[in-house]
DNA sequence: AAATTCAGTGCC
DNA sequence: GCACTGAATTTG
């Protein structure tokens, strides 16, 4: 018999638990709606930050006799609009895991750590004072393709109508112009807007440019921001006092009311989904935001994922092009060298004649040249050549990739760091040879080539420090540099109008990945170094160097030819019903016991049966992955292809619920997975 | 996730 | 029988 001066509430906690827990308040002190909620819980005796998600519990499940007493309630009103309450839940349950840990990736971290109510919480000597001084722009008109471009946005804001958008745009063809503009119709119509960016692209620049529109009804939410900076830029979006967001991924969960538009620029990246719990894809959640809340999508990007574009063809999204580049100026001219061709005594030249010749020209022209290779480090691998085993990481089994600059041995799996050794560890000879080519490598390549030319080098390792992105990308603007070389880093968003050449050393690094997805990631890559040349008054060139010259995504790439690349992977897709044609589920299970992680393998596969015979799913597994001896554990990994269901979801939940752990082998679920390593 | 309980092993 | 260890279970 449950007390009845009681009332019964169920609380979620932000651990990776089935469901949440069932809590106890004196109906005294119960005064109006819990939901939303923050309330401090006694937990295995413990203190915790519990959510409150649902209340008037009838009934308890089970009896009453263990059911605690809530300890005090935090917050004096919901810390969670309603509708992004049911958000959370619908993350947890379709990218299976606990509603706590779906609402705590939708708040803020340092709400986490407080036990106040918002309104009590005060910041002290805060260094927020110095408001961003916002440079003057200067007024742009939008071309016929814009102008068209932004009427339909307008239009279908004004209807209210669930509408999808792509703003298919090559680099440079005024994208964000329209963005801005759309932002101010929803703002007119008294609606709020969030502008989802990829991290490495939201530049000083770009904050500028949104400050300079939407001035102090603007929130910029940053990677750079403290936790108690990104709790005030939070707590200000929850007040109303800020219309407009931009950010990340994360600022999808932004606490706006009358959400009106949701922009996803350069749609295509991998950033979009979250790679920890829970495990979401941006892309797929603003869909069910907006859907939940009235809000329409616009989608940008010059190389949308297959996913986008093929709802394009179906008819879900509209189409808007930009296709002309703003100011008429023409495309770079790409030229594909055939590495095959570029041996010199039986070794592969870095640096091909024709780039080398390149270099040369534009360094007599004082033009602007960037190099990319997508492999940090000077050598990425050491191979001992008496015995001919490489040096590994210990725990991860991966090579160990030589960095000069710190003269260590690094692996780019778990971060660990060890010195060079003098002999082989497997048969201490000394004959060890430095293989494989990365950004340092190709450093002191070029430098040595071109003794005469300025050389920096713009990875992750180089710009470690805080302070050297900007440094070394302003001296480049500057021309003091004339030759950067990097990584992926150097492909996202810069604009350097004096770049008139562009060169890819090896285009093969992200082809040869075992992915589906690798070819389009190809694609996507050249696109986008591609678009870095040629964007002032001269006439800008791209070197590809390739081993695969005659392979469709460098070919159609070179040709800026998105349409061929698209036609052609649509139908490899459709072969083999890979997304857009599927969706995946990635099951990865772990141990440190070689021999039970593929036996637990198996037996999560005949689990499975019943529910692939259901919902006619396809299995592909268990198979180890790629790198399987990762940090120590041995990773097996079933993949699950299908269309997924929340129904389908929900039964493969509760099936393993009722699965006792064995042998010690832990499985996580991965809905719509990006990388499958 | 982390505290608690359970089960299997070794001890002399 | 009991301490010890690591895995499985539970958390209200």
């Amino acid at each position: 018999m449950p007390d009845t001066s009681y009332t019964y509430i169920n609380v979620a906690v932000g651990l990776p638990v089935n469901d949440p827990f069932t809590y106890k308040i004196r109906r005294e002190k119960y005064y109006s709606t819990l939901i939303g909620r923050r309330v401090l819980i006694s937990f295995r005796n413990r203190a915790l930050i519990g959510y409150v998600v649902e209340d008037k519990i009838k009934e308890p499940v089970t009896d009453t006799t263990k059911i605690k007493e809530i300890s005090t309630v935090i917050d004096d009103q919901p810390i969670l609009p309603s509708a992004l309450l049911q958000l959370t839940k619908w993350v947890s349950d379709y990218y299976m895991c606990s509603w706590g840990e779906a609402i705590q990736s939708a708040l803020p971290q340092y709400i986490k750590t407080k036990k106040k109510s918002l309104g009590a919480i005060t910041i002290r000597n805060s260094k927020r004072k110095k408001e961003l001084e916002i440079e003057p722009l200067k007024e742009i008109s939008l071309n016929a393709e814009q102008k068209r471009s932004l009427e339909s946005i307008e239009e279908a804001l004004e209807r209210k109508g669930k509408k999808q958008f792509l703003l298919f745009g090559i680099t440079s063809s005024g994208k964000t112009e329209v963005y801005i503009r759309s932002i101010k119709k929803a703002l007119s119509l008294g609606k709020s807007a969030i502008c989802l960016f990829p991290e490495i692209a939201l530049t000083k620049h770009l904050q500028n440019y949104f400050l300079y529109h939407f001035k102090d009804t603007l929130a910029i939410v940053h990677s750079r921001l403290t936790q108690q900076e990104r709790f005030i830029v939070w707590r200000e979006i929850f007040e109303g006092k800020k219309k407009v967001v931009i950010g990340p991924r994360s600022a999808l969960f932004a606490p706006v009311e009358k959400l009106g538009l949701i922009i996803i620029d350069e749609e295509h990246e991998n950033t979009y989904k979250q790679q920890e719990v829970p495990r979401y894809h941006t892309r797929t959640v603003a869909q069910k935001r907006a859907e939940g809340e009235g809000a329409l999508i616009v989608y940008g990007g010059a190389t949308p994922s297959l996913e986008t574009m093929r709802k394009v063809k179906k008819g879900d999204i509209e189409l808007l092009a930009l296709k002309k580049r703003v100011g008429d100026r023409p495309l770079p001219i790409v030229k594909i060298i055939d590495m095959k061709n570029e041996v010199r005594k039986g070794k592969i030249m870095l640096v091909s004649q024709y780039l080398k010749g390149e270099i040369e020209n534009a360094l007599k022209g004082r033009d602007g040249i960037l190099l990319f290779l997508n492999r940090r480090g000077f050598a990425t691998h050491i191979t001992c050549l008496a015995c001919g085993s490489v040096v590994e990481c210990q725990r991860c089994k991966v090579a160990l990739t030589y960095h000069q600059a710190e003269r260590s041995l690094v692996c780019h799996y778990c971060d660990g760091r060890k010195e060079p050794p003098d002999h082989c560890p497997a048969c201490s000879s000394s004959r060890l040879k430095y293989g494989g080519v990365g950004t340092e490598r190709i450093e002191s390549h070029v430098a040595r080539l071109f003794p005469q030319a300025r050389i920096e080098r713009f990875d992750t390792d180089r710009v470690r420090k805080k302070g050297e992105h900007e440094r070394i990308l302003d001296a480049f603007k500057r021309g003091k540099i004339d030759i950067l070389i990097g990584t992926q880093m150097i492909t996202k968003g810069f604009d350097f109008p004096h770049v008139t050449l562009v060169g890819v050393i090896n285009a093969d690094t992200v082809l040869s990945l075992p992915d589906f997805r690798s070819t389009e990631r190809t694609f996507q890559l050249l696109m986008q170094v591609a678009g870095r040349a040629g964007r002032g008054e001269r006439e800008g060139k791209v070197v590809i160097q390739t081993f695969s010259p005659n392979h469709y995504a460098i070919r159609t790439a070179a040709q800026h030819d998105y349409e061929s690349f698209y036609n052609e992977e649509i139908k490899r897709r459709q072969e083999l019903n890979y997304p857009p044609f599927s969706d995946l589920i990635n099951i990865i299970i772990r141990s440190k016991d070689e021999k039970q992680v593929r036996s637990f393998s198996v037996r999560v596969k005949e689990l499975l049966e019943p529910i692939v015979k259901k919902w006619e799913l396809e299995l592909m597994g268990p198979a180890p992955l790629p790198f399987y001896h990762l940090r120590g554990y041995f990773r097996w990994h079933i993949m699950m292809k299908g269309t997924l269901s929340l129904a389908m979801i929900t039964e493969i939940r509760s099936l393993f619920q009722n699965i006792k752990k064995k042998k010690n082998c832990q499985y996580a679920f991965d809905v719509e997975p990006v990388n499958i390593l």
